[in-house]
Formats: C-alpha cells, structure tokens, sequence
DNA sequence: TAATACAGTACTGGTTAAGTCCTATATAAA
DNA sequence: TTTATATAGGACTTAACCAGTACTGTATTA
C-alpha cells in the first residue's frame, strides 16, 4: 500500500488550484467548490497548511488564503510535513525512535531509514509547481535515474 | 505519514533473517522466536510469501519454509507485492483506478503515478541482501544520487 | 497411525484517521 | 458602531482498516 494520508494527498490538491494565481486571496469555500472537496475538510487542510507558514491567512469579510511562496519554491515534502504529525518514514520505526522493542536487534532497520531518506530526498526536490504541471514529459528518464541507484546501498 | 504496513515491515525482517542462510528448512516457529515476534503473525507473513513464491513450503513433520532464490535477487519491491492486496502507490488514485470521482478533472493525479512510480523503481533496485546488510556505508553518496532528479520531472 | 507443520478462511478487537461541529476572534463594509 | 463574513482552534463522532486469533483441513515423516 504505502500511502501518504487522504488528508495531505487533499493539501496537494488544494495547493496546486492555489499555485493556479499564487498571491490572490481565496477563500475557503471558493476552494473547496474549485477541487471538488468539502468545505470542512478544506478548512482543515488550509489550517494546518497556515500553521506550517506554507499559506498566508487573511481573517474577516473578503478574507481568504494565499500561498506564502511562488509554486516553484514549495516542495511537496514540505506539504506532507506540515500536514502530517509524524515525520514521514516508510516503517514506523524509522521515523519514530523507540517505537519498536527490538530496535538494537533488528537487522534491517538501518536500511529502512535510508531508504526513507532517500524517498524524503526526492520529494523534497518535486516542487508544487511541477506537481501542478499538466502533461509533464521525459519522465521516463526520470524513472532511469532513479533506477541507477549502485551507489546508494552499496558500500 | 507515508507507510508501508506493518505486515510488510515484518515479511523484511522475516525474509532478511531466512537470507542468513537461504536454503536452510526453518519452521515458523523457529522463525517466530529468532526474529520476536508472535508465531500466527509470522505464519501468516510466511503463507504470503510462500502464495507468491518467495518462498517454498515444505509440509509435514520437518517441514518448514526456506527461500525460493538467493538474496541478491529478491528486491523489497516483490516483498511489498506479495503482501499487500492494493498495488503500491502514495496516493489511492495513483494506484487503484477509479478510486476517485475527480479523476478526470484532477490536475496532480498523473504526477503523483510518476512519483509513485519512481518510488517503485527504487524499491525494485534494493535487494533482500541489501536490506539485510548490517552496516552500509555510502548512503550519502546514494542519497545525492536521488538529489540530482531534474531531469525526473521537468523535461 | 500418530504427531508435526503448513494451507486457507473467517472472525474479532483495537487503533487510527477522516470528517463534522462548535465557539472564539478578526476584518470589512454599511 | 454594528453586522456580516471568514478564519482559528479544539473537541468530538464515526468509520474504515489492519493486526492478531482461532479453527478446520491437508500433507509428510517417523
């Protein structure tokens, strides 16, 4: 399975409808009518998305939302982490310490906090502007890179 | 929080305690008791991995389960696969078609299965002798590696 | 034939996340 | 100054999911 939470998969969605018109303000219920989503659950997101400075808050009448940064300079990492509690990790115990009793023992957490580190890597350097990009191609070549990985693991 | 689950976690450690010596018969419980956990959790790790033919049941009295290839060729990805029931991937609708009613309109959805994709690639490249690895250096190294990715999405 | 160990399935309990609601506060316009 | 609008923050309820268990069946060895 290995899923980022229903509720940052939704912030990705809703950051990338605001990064359409960076710095207009807009509000909640604008947003939500625009993805497709309920307003509360909008609400949610965009309040957590304030917290982590990502968005900019406008409070009263004609007040809104508006991203903090230009879309090019956001990561999607960034808006995981705001929106998750837990630092991300692809096993528990490699994202929080102390979770597993048989940490000292266990012969594969090492790696799996590498490989973590690496899918974090990644993420952090997809920005919401390409997130948000219709039909980006080359791809491909993308894949290839990532699949030329001797050195990661290999001493 | 970006998770793979917990029975998969446990097939790893499993898997990485058979790869210590790769066509030795071990019953489950034997299994259970080296790696701590509980013998109807890894029983049933063992019956999926055994259903996608990582490993080769041997019923009976002396019987038991022991790899179906070396370590070195059985990558994380195939462990995961066999697990879980859904195809891996971080967002629903990366993986599961159909899974959403905004599909269509969705502006991140194509992006997300590349991201998903590559994520998936990565895995495919790490080995079950890999994984088990007790201390490999160079991570850095691989970690820059996945840095470098502007070819992945902007070309 | 008796003991051992895997095969398959169905069930249950607990955890976690998703979604909703309520109250407070700030701003703009009348 | 008052009213309407919109965010802030927290609490709560519901629902889905997953881990773990139990039970029945089958194969193999001694």
């Amino acid at each position: 399975m290995l899923r980022i939470s229903k509720l940052a998969d939704y912030a990705t969605v809703v950051m990338a409808f605001m990064g359409q018109a960076p710095f207009e303000l807009r509000s909640a219920q604008e947003i939500a009518t625009a993805v497709g989503l309920e307003l509360p659950t909008v609400s949610k997101v965009l309040k957590r998305l304030a917290r982590g400075r990502l968005v900019v808050s406008q409070r009263g009448a004609k007040g809104g939302y508006r991203l903090a940064r230009v879309p090019g300079e956001i990561s999607v990492a960034e808006i995981i982490d705001v929106i998750e509690d837990y630092p991300m990790g692809l096993t528990e115990c490699s994202s929080v310490a102390g979770s597993c009793a048989r940490e000292s023992a266990c012969a594969v957490r090492a790696n799996w906090q590498r490989i973590s580190a690496m899918l974090r890597a990644t993420l952090q350097e997809v920005t919401l502007e390409e997130l948000a990009r219709p039909l980006p191609q080359a791809v491909d070549a993308g894949s290839e890179h990532f699949h030329s990985r001797e050195v990661a693991m290999s001493g």
